[in-house]
DNA sequence: CTGAAAGCGCTTACAG
DNA sequence: CTGAAAGCGCTTACAG
């Protein structure tokens, strides 16, 4: 059995009120009092029990996490960014997959309730409603991460993706392309994938670039989707000049297909994707593709909610996270 | 303010402790009792407080997971592996990140054991002896994934890193290179990299392929390493016909490498990882690489020691998860 | 079948 | 400056 502060009471001959004080650095207590609890701390190993300091105290320092994928590169990037800041500001974590399923997404906001978690961030395609019921009972500071709450009951961190992809197609439309595909998620399961069409949309539009129905698909972000939807448009009668894709994980998918049909990125066909990963920058030719600093997606959301459990007013409802366009060598200049 | 057991059993006109005989399903309830229970559970959106519950069952449910960096990965999968089945058993999970850094790896025991957790998996590059003392004196059951304890305490679950390298040297050998490169990370800092290395090393000396020095490099398993490895060996005068990369970061930063070069894979040198990802998968020419299951070492560690919390036997010290070469385009066939 | 009571390991207002 | 005692929200052996 490990050492209770019953025992380190006892072995420095004082109350288990005043072990207390000394672990928890309350002044007034005697210094030698004090370094005689030490001692005994000391030889004794003793570490508090963290589960019973939270049931008096009503909080635990830990905060549920919910993440769609910790698999996906996006996510798990995110992931890292709150850890790094919660840890930092002495939290700790419950990290679940929701992978989109109600059922898990639901019970991990019961689990995160039952073990009264002092904050909570929700990471996903979307925010349901059956999830925004159960914060709403649950009343606990929540952020949400990636997707938004269209109510406006909690603050969320997002993307600048409807501008990204604007300055995407801007970026390839001056560089002449005129034929322009586009792989996407399903708008409607997605956030970012809607931001993602209206941006793109929007750009068409204003440039009036003409949409070509052939050249548009709809992956699901993996590159095996990405894959199937390239070669789904290149078995079309007339080509694009470029594909845009919904991340780079498609982009990658999309490159091999395009290899495959004998077509050269970016001679033949150029190739830019909406979320910059590590692996799009190595790949031979480089995707020319968005940085949108997931790592600080998750950091800004964790600086936020640190604040709203402090009761720190927080102002903002929305924080939009900028990005960068990153140039690679998939996008040739046209004429 | 959310409902207490009390406030439940003030509701359903009996005491908290036939509420909780309820809650949990204990049996001689009487079915009317049960009944009215129930019904004022679900009027006041009761959830029983998983920290009171813990401090007097004295079991937390809870599993502290050390993982060296979520995002590599390698060890994202371990991690999701963990996560799958822990969750399906009934655990939750604390999440940390080492990176190979005592301190925060020190910090994270002392977490865990302040947290009461249940259990602890360690997932490091190697199993370092300061945080075997902590676990010697927490007394919690623990297993090492991905490297080894050394002193047989503590259970092991690792990949067939030694028989994965041996075969892909075997195979190599077998379409015909004499001349093998080889980037690993550093063998001291990483029990991964010692097996794998060793592996390669074995074939070498029974297939009596002669070690050059030149084409010998040691990278960090990050892409850019592999991409500077490459550039070192491709200074020399001659050039290897192959090299093997300890993991297919290195092997796809070393392709970048030898394509700036102006040579191909595999027309002019043929390519090998040591850790098959998807990303590797993916890139053209696919890499060729060893599938080491690293979901289902997550997973088998997660089982293990789920058996050794019930006190089941766990007699296997050493668990070596199997492997398969997975041939990609990488590497051509010589004469 | 059900309730009163002890106790899990802490913290802190209250007295001294 | 220090200790006795109450209480955080549960579970369960004990009585009835």
């Amino acid at each position: 059995m490990s050492a209770k502060i019953k025992d380190v009471a006892k072995k420095a001959g004082v109350s288990i009120a005043t072990v207390s004080r000394v672990i928890n650095n309350v002044p007034l207590v005697n210094p030698q009092t004090k370094e005689k609890v030490l001692q005994a701390v000391k030889e004794t190993g003793y570490r508090p029990n963290a589960i019973a300091r939270s049931l008096k105290l009503q909080k635990t320092d830990t905060i549920g996490v919910l993440i769609y994928d910790i698999t996906k590169p996006y996510y798990t990037q995110i992931s890292r960014g709150i850890q790094d800041i919660l840890s930092m500001e002495g939290y700790n974590i419950i990290l679940c997959n929701g992978d989109s399923n109600p059922d898990k997404e639901e019970n991990a906001m019961d689990l995160f309730f039952q073990k009264q978690c002092d904050g909570i961030i929700y990471i996903g395609k979307f925010f349901p409603d059956n999830i925004r019921q159960k914060l709403d009972y649950m009343n606990t500071p929540t952020v949400i991460c990636s997707s938004k709450d269209e109510t406006g009951t909690y603050p969320s961190v997002v993307n600048s993706d409807y501008n990204s992809s604007y300055e995407m197609v801007k970026y390839i439309n001056d560089l002449g392309h005129k034929k322009i595909g586009f792989i996407n998620a399903k708008e409607d399961k997605s956030y970012c994938a809607k931001m993602r069409g209206n941006g793109v949309y929007s750009a068409f539009r204003d440039l009036k670039i003409d949409i070509n129905d052939d050249w548009i698909a709809y992956g699901d972000y993996t590159m095996y989707s990405g894959y199937e939807c390239a070669k789904m448009i290149l078995a079309k009668k007339e080509k694009p000049s470029v594909i845009i894709c919904g991340n780079d994980e498609m982009a990658i998918g999309a490159k091999k297909a395009i290899i495959e049909e004998g077509l050269k990125v970016p001679d033949d066909i150029s190739l830019v994707g909406l979320n910059s990963l590590e692996m799009g920058r190595w790949a031979v030719p480089s995707i020319t593709s968005v940085n949108n600093y997931m790592y600080d997606l998750g950091a800004v959301s964790a600086r936020m909610l640190s604040k709203m459990i402090s009761k720190e007013v927080v102002v903002e409802k929305e924080v939009i996270i900028s990005h960068e366009i990153v140039k690679g060598e998939s996008v040739k200049k046209i004429k």
